[in-house]
DNA sequence: GGATTTATTTTGCAAACTGAATTAATGCGG
DNA sequence: CCGCATTAATTCAGTTTGCAAAATAAATCC
């Protein structure tokens, strides 16, 4: 016999010091008095007292005046916030032709966003830092910091990225693969740099201030100019045992199905991506198609005819709708999520049949069990995504500030 | 602004007492000299002693002789070891018509199996009470221990299983729905009772006496009469937000495709599980075919078919494996694990066309990242599932007597 | 104004660990 | 066979951490 049991340590078994689980309490809630962090973490009241006191002469921490008070008796609490000023972090979202970024306070507030068309397509490392440069340039100009006040950069960009070394095996913006972003935004500006896919950025947004915030296991599914997912399993952002993306567009929906542009057949993207949507719009659309329209105009275009009725159009997008909604059921059967959030800019044009495919992801799942996943759709504001890139870059700078062995100085 | 950042606890913020900590990592060896202790875990050369000291009093640990010593200089570690006899557990499976137990020492050692064929199909709650009694009696008397000697019970059976609550959903071999099972069990034997669905037992096993022992994030596939799934995500079960099993065999491989017994059209196991293949084996069998057989013997009729050349026979084989080869992909793409276990009866079949559902399912998966994710197939011995709900029943009690308060009497 | 109630601070105190010094057990080189 | 180097384990004094309970503070209720 040479033993039983798991062999690798559990993450559980390396706790995070009850300082920062103070300061998340208090970033979590707002606002918090020392008695809610008592009853929340399950500590004595007289920790709460020495660990705010530390926070508080740290400079992460103050008092704020009085809470409202509105019933009960008794001694008022004396909630406490975060210093919003006592820290600032970037996010960033790399995209295709547009970039765009937010500067964050420590308390997870938008004080200033930027956004800045870029080249199109693929462009060299150097492009993709000069770009980033003069996005960053102009946030900081607009919000009147400097440079020095930035402790962390978050980016997000699509592609296959390995969240853990900071390289960009491979991306849809960048004309080579295997660079170590990380490392050379990390020189350029000589702060912490966190990288990630754009997915997870939703993630990590939804997380962070949506309605993952009180969920402890969430997909976010976002139907783009591909279909992308992130997962939260235990509050946390899943990132597979590879560190890459989890590819819901890539599911085979089908055996030898439709050709996909990653070369392989039958992937869901396939059948519900822009260019599975344009593929069919010459037959709907008849003489109102013209060869030179973009994706994006065509797909405006098939959805206006839709919208008025033409069977043909509407038949494109229906179709989608079903694919989707198998798409959905296979991520229910498979990770028994409490929520799947959609998101992303195609989703427009699902509006009109979301209920469809709600539906038809019902039908598509098993009910043995009790509850169902709830669904919800989400704005997707092009700043979503670069709020999420802030959430990464503010649970680093956390973890080093709060979390690591910087003390009261 | 009312706050950003989870508002959930981390489960890494509850973390579990360093007591329970080094027992696990000595069980988790076998042996364990203190100074591996240190290092492991982190902690001082003081502590290793004084837990360890604490867990021999209270007769949990002991020194075993000192290790052969190979190489090296310097005072030789003693190895220290759990003492078997300290506690038992019973793991048990119920299946359809054959339940297995095996008794298990505190070292994981399995020291008694048993198994018993029961009633077939569908039965009450009190045959399978009983049938679990006269299973539990058999091993006793098999293993010359008494009740009193048996600390906790762990039970993997077919079907939808609430873990938390030990709510039997829905089995295919119980009459009655949403029956507490757990705590029927728990009261004829006075003493802890964990309940999982056999899909995840199989998982446990791998996890705590398998290949999954030194991975962190894997999934187990299950070929049987259905195809289950079960999956490990930072060296924990994953149960998913509700509690229930996560339904590989229900995932939609194909729009509209083959009904299923589930009642929906295109499950994977519609295509892969037992009935799924002898519906076509008229077919295929010709006069060699007869209504009155068993689905395994169809099966096994089948299977001799293809294997000595019919080619009707080879083509159902062959189909379903591709469609495993699908499913598969897709729980790659999904969750990125860095190993797939395949596991189940069914699989025999699968062996000589094994190489073909690997290759299959490495030609539906997008590899721009780097490591593939490996596959192993793994024998299914009947008595794995019963070590499975062992480990649970030895995890339960772990946290019941070292974690709990419980100190040296 | 005093009783009551709730929040926070203060104050020992106990447990949990660490680090350094010490003791223990062994191999190695002469 | 005897030191010496080397590694393991124990001891013990000292920190750190966090708790419990008492003390203090600030409000409401009558």
């Amino acid at each position: 016999m040479t033993g039983c049991g798991p062999l690798l340590r559990a993450p559980q078994d390396v706790p995070r010091p009850l300082r920062q689980q103070v300061f998340e309490f208090v970033r979590a809630k707002g606002h918090a008095a020392r008695s809610d962090i008592t009853h929340a973490l399950g500590i004595s009241a007289g920790s709460a007292t020495t660990l705010t006191a530390d926070l508080i002469s740290a400079g992460y921490l103050r008092e704020f005046e009085r809470q409202p008070r509105g019933t009960g008796r008794g001694r008022p609490k004396v909630a406490l916030e975060i210093v919003p000023e006592a820290a600032h972090v970037i996010g960033i979202k790399l995209a295709f032709n547009r970039h765009s970024a937010v500067l964050v306070d420590f308390a997870g507030n938008v004080v200033a966003s930027a956004s800045l068309p870029s080249s199109e397509g693929r462009r060299t490392m150097d492009q993709v830092l000069d770009e980033t440069e003069a996005l960053v340039d102009k946030l900081l100009k607009k919000s009147g910091k400097s440079r020095s006040d930035v402790l962390s950069l978050g980016i997000g960009m699509p592609g296959i990225i390995d969240h853990a070394t900071g390289t960009v095996v491979w991306s849809s913006i960048l004309q080579t693969r295997e660079e170590n972003l990380r490392a050379a935004l990390s020189g350029r500006f000589d702060v912490p740099v966190s990288l990630d896919n754009d997915a997870n950025m939703l993630t990590l947004a939804e997380l962070w201030f949506g309605e993952g915030r009180t969920i402890s296991d969430f997909a976010v599914v976002t139907v783009e100019a591909g279909v992308g997912m992130g997962l939260v399993l235990g509050s946390q952002l899943y990132r597979g045992a590879h560190g890459m993306g989890l590819e819901l567009g890539h599911t085979k929906v089908q055996l030898d199905g439709a050709l996909c542009q990653c070369g392989q057949r039958g992937c869901l993207e396939a059948y519900i991506a822009d260019y599975a949507l344009t593929r069919e719009a010459g037959t709907a659309l008849g003489q109102g198609f013209d060869r030179a329209m973009s994706h994006e105009e065509i797909l405006q275009e098939l959805f206006d005819r839709a919208r008025t009725g033409n069977a043909a159009a509407e038949t494109i997008f229906r179709r989608a709708g079903r694919y989707l909604s198998l798409g959905l059921s296979n991520v229910v059967q498979l990770f028994d999520p409490a929520l799947i959030i959609l998101s992303g800019e195609r989703l427009q044009y699902a509006q009109f049949y979301a209920d469809e495919v709600l539906d038809g992801m019902r039908k598509l799942t098993l009910n043995e069990g009790r509850q169902r996943c709830r669904v919800a759709i989400n704005g997707w504001d092009d700043l979503v995504w670069a709020r999420g890139a802030s959430a990464l870059a503010l649970s680093d700078m956390t973890d080093r500030l709060i979390g690591g062995e910087a003390r009261t100085p």
